[in-house]
DNA sequence: GTTATTGTGGAGGCATACCTCCGCTATTGC
DNA sequence: GCAATAGCGGAGGTATGCCTCCACAATAAC
């Protein structure tokens, strides 16, 4: 009972959208919502509290969403899709900047941040298709980079997910001090020139 | 009413230790169960649950630790104390490697991981304090690598601290990843012996 | 051993979240 | 317009957590 479908190629339809107009509003508004939700509180915001905020009665988002991991996983699968649009458009860019500039968008685009570093682990049929995505995005900007002697050779690119992760999961005084201590991480996964102990 | 005494010598006696015999075995088992279950499940373990672990009723929970934040502190301050400990212990070292051992116990040693990025914002007496011995025990670690040229003077320790702490809220494989992510990181940190953009 | 006191633990009241069910309403197709 | 129907929303049952209170038990003092 917990097999879902995901559409082989990419778009996110784990869930119907509905036929008809004011349905397909409630749906959308509870999208809405629960992206405000899962930023604010994590995996185990109140849904009560998403049907309140999307202005429709609980019965609805159970209807729409049977289960929490459904109305979730609708949400991420939104973020880890626009990850792999941003993909595209960095790659024209020169190896390095494509890749920085990618994870510099995976910090500051996902609103599923909280449950981040739970989905890199999570052993469900949805997370691993969605990993999957997420490395199909980036790694080869990665790899582009290491071949280009831009990034270091001796480290993985699930190290620098996990990294970058960290720092998505983190808070700071502003925006600001996240692009510099995002900044020094990079650092980190850059070649060095030389050879430092 | 918020206002909790610290001893200033650092001890960690926010809240008293019971006289009687019983009394204080129930308190040592609230704390070793509270621990874990923070551990576990964050700052918003069930206290029931802690209770149960402890293997005390609901009530002696109370009566020890009236709030939450009670419980929560007596768990933190002994991890902050461990860490100010720590730093007296790698004093002798040779500044880079003081810095970088030191780190590698604050991500390895704190129970209370889940809270440490909430801690390092939140506006309380008690996690000011706490911020404080924190501060008091790094930053000076850092400053010497900084004077030594070992580690990059354009950055702060709070920098650094919340690059760290992200990495100690992250999940990883196993411990030897963490441990190699936690290598890049500081690897940013370092200072570069010529200057590449 | 006896008594005074300190501490115990869980029953129970309150709040909140989850989820189901069904009488009512809005939309659509004609 | 009108009927058929897809969709609505919240009442309410269940579970769980928070916290208080007090009859009872363990300990300490003598």
């Amino acid at each position: 009972m917990t097999e879902r479908t995901i559409t082989g190629t990419g778009s996110a339809d784990v869930v119907r959208r509905p036929h008809r107009a004011d349905a397909r509003r409630n749906f959308d508004a509870l999208l809405v919502a629960a992206r405000e939700a899962f930023a604010q509180h994590g995996t185990g915001a109140s849904l009560e509290d998403i049907a309140r905020r999307a202005g429709v009665g609980i019965g609805t988002l159970y209807r729409n969403f049977p289960t929490r991991q459904d109305l979730f996983d609708a949400v991420y699968v939104d973020d880890v899709e626009g990850l792999r649009r941003e993909a595209e458009k960095v790659a024209g860019l020169p190896p390095w900047e494509a890749l920085v500039t990618w994870l510099r968008r995976f910090v500051g685009y996902v609103a599923t941040k909280a449950a981040i570093s739970e989905a890199l682990n999570r052993e469900s049929a949805m997370f691993r298709s969605c990993r999957d995505i997420m490395y199909g995005a980036g790694e080869p900007l990665f790899a582009r980079a290491q071949e280009a002697g831009d990034a270091r050779a001796d480290i993985s690119f699930d190290d620098v997910l996990r990294l970058v992760g960290g720092i998505t999961g983190a808070s700071f005084v502003d925006d600001e001090q996240r692009e510099r201590v995002l900044g020094i991480a990079l650092d980190g996964v850059r070649a060095r020139p030389a050879g430092a102990v």
